[in-house]
DNA sequence: CAGATTGTTCTACTAAACTAAGACAATAGA
DNA sequence: TCTATTGTCTTAGTTTAGTAGAACAATCTG
């Protein structure tokens, strides 16, 4: 079962961060074809926002072609973004752990993270 | 000199898009204490956004203490945020480098890194 | 069949993000 | 001093995000 999470404050439209969460529940591995995702009153009683919210992120997602909203009977993951199997991470989630706990001792903060990732991925310097 | 671009339709407000460019170019020493931002009216030629939005990040940045606004002459970085120098970042740079290489030859996508990170950082499965 | 659960729709409303265009104020440089 | 540049403010408007509460429709369960 996955949980939501809304940071209220952090700019981002809720719809996107639970659109995002799913998106990366699903990447994980966290959620597989045939999983149900929590109801929308589940979402709107744990997470605070409004159902016509929750509806908004679940349509996107429906309309993205990830999942399978069956009405009486709940939203289910009809497919998973990405080729990867999640059992391929493994390994590379225990080098990128090391990786991060070495980048963690050299001073570097999570934000410093994030910004030196995202330089690597786009391509160097720019 | 830093270069915006702010991406319309990411959900992403213009605003927050700004700030966070600048605070990641701090972060990655792009950006150092006495460097000038553009200037209001360059980011809105070159993004395209009103001067209002663009006013708006600037402040948030001020009221953060990191730049500073001096009128009729430009805004100016006052300060860095995170505690370690971009020289440090440069060995390990090179060895993110080489794990983001590795990882896309195993099949993962720009989503799959980023939702493996967001993993990791927050300490592994939750 | 009956009742509960689920997704869905509707209307009305508030607040925030953003746009638009103009004017003002402090500074730097010729 | 004069002028261009820069940050700043004002007013007015549009669009999007989100809230609120109620109702409807398909499905499952007993």
């Amino acid at each position: 079962m996955v949980e939501f999470h809304v940071d209220r404050g952090s700019g981002l439209p809720a719809y996107l961060q639970l659109g995002r969460q799913v998106r990366e529940a699903l990447r994980l591995g966290w959620l597989q074809p045939g999983d149900r995702l929590p109801t929308v009153r589940d979402v709107v009683a744990s997470s605070g926002v409004n159902a016509n919210t929750v509806l908004k992120a679940y349509r996107e997602l429906e309309l993205a072609g990830l999942v399978e909203a069956r009405q009486g009977s709940g939203t289910f993951v009809k497919a998973s973004p990405g080729s990867a199997a999640p059992e391929d991470f493994d390994p590379l989630r225990a080098t990128l752990a090391d990786w991060v706990t070495e980048a963690r001792s050299a001073g570097l903060e999570d934000e410093d993270i994030y910004a030196l990732l995202r330089e690597v991925l786009s391509g160097g310097a720019q």
